[in-house]
DNA sequence: ACAAGTCTTGAGAACGCTCTCAAGATCGGT
DNA sequence: ACCGATCTTGAGAGCGTTCTCAAGACTTGT
C-alpha cells in the first residue's frame, strides 16, 4: 500500500482507474450495474491508493451519515465516573455498541445528556444537528422521556428505547426485569427462604416497577409475604445502607435481599457485616447488574446479569436496519441471567 | 425556539436575519469584525431558528472537523469488556475526553485498534481518512508503536502519546509511574516492610519499566533488597495467581507486595487468604490503577490512582491548542496519587 | 435485421459550510 | 475636506461525495 501523503479522494481514484466519478462511487458502496471487469480494476486502483470515502462528505451528500448517537444521563453518569463507582454501564454499552457498529461500517458516538434540565430539548437539538446520525439510541432514565421521544419522531430519526416497553414511536428493548426479579426471588424461595426483601430502584425508572412485579409474583405464587419487604434505593451505596438498615430493623426474620444494583447489594453485604450477619449464612443476598465489583467481594455476590452490550448490539441492529419505525414495533427482550456466585444459601432454620 | 421540522441551515439564517452567509459563519465562529448591532440580529436569528451548524459540513469546507480519535487496545479491550474484568479504563477516559471535547465544541469517538496485527497501519489509516480528526489519543501499548506514530506524523496529524515519554513526534504523557511506585515503595519502607516485592506488568509497557524502576529506586535508597523480589505478570487475575504464588513460594520474609494492576492485586489477596495470611497483617498490598473493584474487596485495598480521566484531559487540551507538535514537546506529567486503604499496616514484628 | 428494451457509464448539480478576494463604508491625519 | 488605511460586508468558488438524468452499448424478440 502506497504510503498517502494527501488525501486520497474519489475523485484521484477516478483518475487512476479511468473512470469517472459515478464509477468508483458504485463500487464503493457496491452499486448495482458495474461491469465485473470494471468493477476489478477500480477496486484495485482503491486497493493501490488506499483509498476510504470521508464520512463527512458522504453525510454532506445527502446519504446516511453513519453515526449512531447513544444518549446517557450526563448526571448519573459523571457522579458514577468521578467516584469510580463501579457502573460499567457505559463501558458495556459503548463497547457492545462499537463492535457492532463497525461491523456494518457505522460509528457510535455518546453523548450526555441533563435529564432534569428543561435544555434537554435543546442540548438534543443541537447533538442531533451537528452529527445528524442515522440512530439514536435512548437508556434510562431518557428512554421514556417524552419532550426526547417526541423530538427525535418528529426530526424523523430512528431511535431506540432501552428499558422501555410502552407503546409509541421508537424500538422499544428491554432486559426482561420482571422474569429476571422473579427469577431471583423463586431462586431464594427455593433455597427454603420465606422472608425475602427487596431493595428497588427510584421509580423514575421503569424497570424499578418491572422487578417489584417480578419480585411479587414470585412471592404470590408461593404464598409468600411481601409487606414491609420493600424498600426503595437510587442505585447508590449510601442509599442502599440506609435500606438494608430499615429493612433488617422492621424485618428481625428477614433471611434474603434482592438488591436493584450491585452498589446497594454491596452496601446490603456491609450492613450484615456490622450486625455480625453472616453472607450467605445469615443472610442470602441477589444484586443487579452483575459489575466487576460483584466479582471480588467477599463473598462473591450471586447476581442478575444485566445483558447491557448485548442489548445495545440488539438496537443498534434494528436502528441500522431501518425498520419503518412507525406503527408500533414490537417489544424487543433480551433475557437477563442468574449468575450463582457465594452469597445465596440455603435459608438458616430457625423453626 | 420553534419547532425545526427540517435541517436549519447556515443560509435560512441569513435569510432571517437579511445578511449574508459569509456574515452568519463569522457570527457562529467568533470572527473578528462584525458590527456589534448586525452580531447581535444575526445572534437572534441563529437562536429563534434554533440553528447548529453541520459537523459534516464544517469538515467538508476545509476547517476542522472538530473530531478527536481515541485510539484503544482492541484485544485488551474487549476481553477486559466481555469478561467485565473490571478495568474502567475504557470509561474513565472515555468520559474525561467526552467532558473537555465538549467544553470546547469537540467530539470525541473511540476506535479499536489490533496492536499485534499487520493490518495496524490500514486499520488506522481507514479511519483516520474516514474521520479525518482534528487530533488523536494514543494509549498504551499504541503509544510507542512505531508504525502508528509515523503514519500519524507523516498525515500530520497532532497526537497525544499516553504512558510514553521517548522523543519523537506526538505530545508525549505520563502519569508519573516511576514516582508513584516509588512513594508506594516508600511508604511500605516506612511501615517496616524490609522485603517488598513487586508484580510488574508486561514489558510491552513502558509504564511497566518506570514503575519497576522506582521500586528498585526506593530499596536502593533505603539499603533494602531486590533481589527475587520481582515477578512479571499481564496485568491479568490469573498471572496474578502465579506471581503471587512464586513470590510468596520463594520469600517467606516478604510482607508487602506492590502489584501493577488492581486485578493482580486482588488475584495475590487471594492467595494469601488461601495460605492463611491476614491483609493486612501478615501481608501488605498496594496496587496500581484504583478502578472500582478495589474498594469493595476485603480489605478494601490501598492504591495507586491513576489520573486517567486528567491525563486524557489534558492530551485533548493539548491536541485543540493545536501545539506546534513538530519540535519535541516536553513530556507532561500528571501525577498519580496514592489513595489508603485497609490494605497496608505496620510490618508485622519477627525479629 | 429493426424497434424496444435493459445495462452500463458519465456529466453535472447539489449538500452546508468556510475560504479568498474584492467592493463599499468608515476613519484618521494633515 | 481629501487621501490612504482599516473595517465591514458580500459574492463566488471549492471541499468530497452521491443523486438525477441522459446517452451510448448490448440484448432480445419477432
Amino acid at each position: 500500500m502506497a504510503r498517502v501523503r494527501k488525501t486520497v479522494t474519489i475523485r484521484d481514484v477516478a483518475e487512476e482507474a479511468g473512470v469517472s466519478l459515478q464509477t468508483v462511487s458504485r463500487v464503493v458502496n457496491g452499486g448495482p450495474n458495474v461491469r465485473p471487469q470494471l468493477r476489478d480494476k477500480v477496486q484495485a486502483a482503491i486497493d493501490r491508493l488506499g483509498y476510504v470515502p470521508s464520512l463527512a462528505a458522504q453525510r454532506m451528500s445527502g446519504s446516511r451519515s453513519y453515526i449512531i448517537l447513544a444518549i446517557n444521563d450526563r448526571e448519573r453518569t459523571l457522579a458514577d465516573w468521578r467516584e469510580r463507582r463501579g457502573t460499567d454501564w457505559v463501558d458495556q454499552m459503548l463497547l457492545g455498541g462499537i463492535l457492532t457498529c463497525s461491523k456494518h461500517g457505522y460509528r457510535m458516538m455518546v453523548e450526555l445528556v441533563d435529564t432534569h434540565s428543561d435544555h434537554v430539548e435543546r442540548e438534543l437539538g443541537a447533538a442531533l444537528s451537528a452529527l445528524q446520525p442515522d440512530g439514536v439510541i435512548l437508556t434510562p432514565p431518557h428512554s421514556e422521556n417524552r419532550l426526547i421521544t417526541e423530538l427525535l419522531a418528529e426530526r424523523r430519526i430512528p431511535f431506540a428505547r432501552i428499558g422501555s416497553d410502552a407503546p409509541g414511536p421508537g424500538i422499544p428493548l428491554t432486559m426482561g426485569d420482571e422474569g429476571a426479579a422473579h427469577l431471583a426471588t423463586t431462586r431464594l424461595a427455593e433455597l427454603g427462604h420465606r422472608n425475602i426483601a427487596m431493595i428497588a430502584g427510584p421509580s423514575a425508572y421503569s424497570l424499578s416497577g418491572w422487578r417489584i412485579e417480578g419480585w411479587r409474583r414470585a412471592l404470590a405464587e408461593r404464598g409468600l409475604p411481601h409487606e414491609g419487604l420493600l424498600e426503595v434505593g437510587d442505585f447508590g451505596y449510601e442509599s442502599g445502607t440506609r435500606a438494608a438498615r430499615a429493612l433488617l430493623d422492621r424485618n428481625p426474620d428477614c433471611t434474603a435481599i434482592i438488591a436493584s444494583s450491585d452498589q446497594m447489594a454491596l452496601a446490603a453485604l456491609e450492613v450484615a457485616r456490622d450486625r455480625g450477619l453472616s453472607v450467605p449464612h445469615d443472610l442470602s443476598l441477589i444484586s443487579f447488574d452483575n459489575t466487576p465489583i460483584v466479582r471480588f467481594s467477599q463473598p462473591p455476590l450471586t447476581a442478575i446479569d444485566q445483558p447491557i452490550a448485548e442489548t445495545v448490539s440488539r438496537a443498534v441492529e434494528q436502528l441500522i436496519a431501518r425498520t419503518p419505525s412507525e406503527g408500533a414495533a414490537a417489544v424487543i427482550e433480551v433475557a437477563a441471567t442468574l449468575v450463582e456466585r457465594s452469597s445465596t444459601a440455603p435459608a438458616p432454620d430457625r423453626a
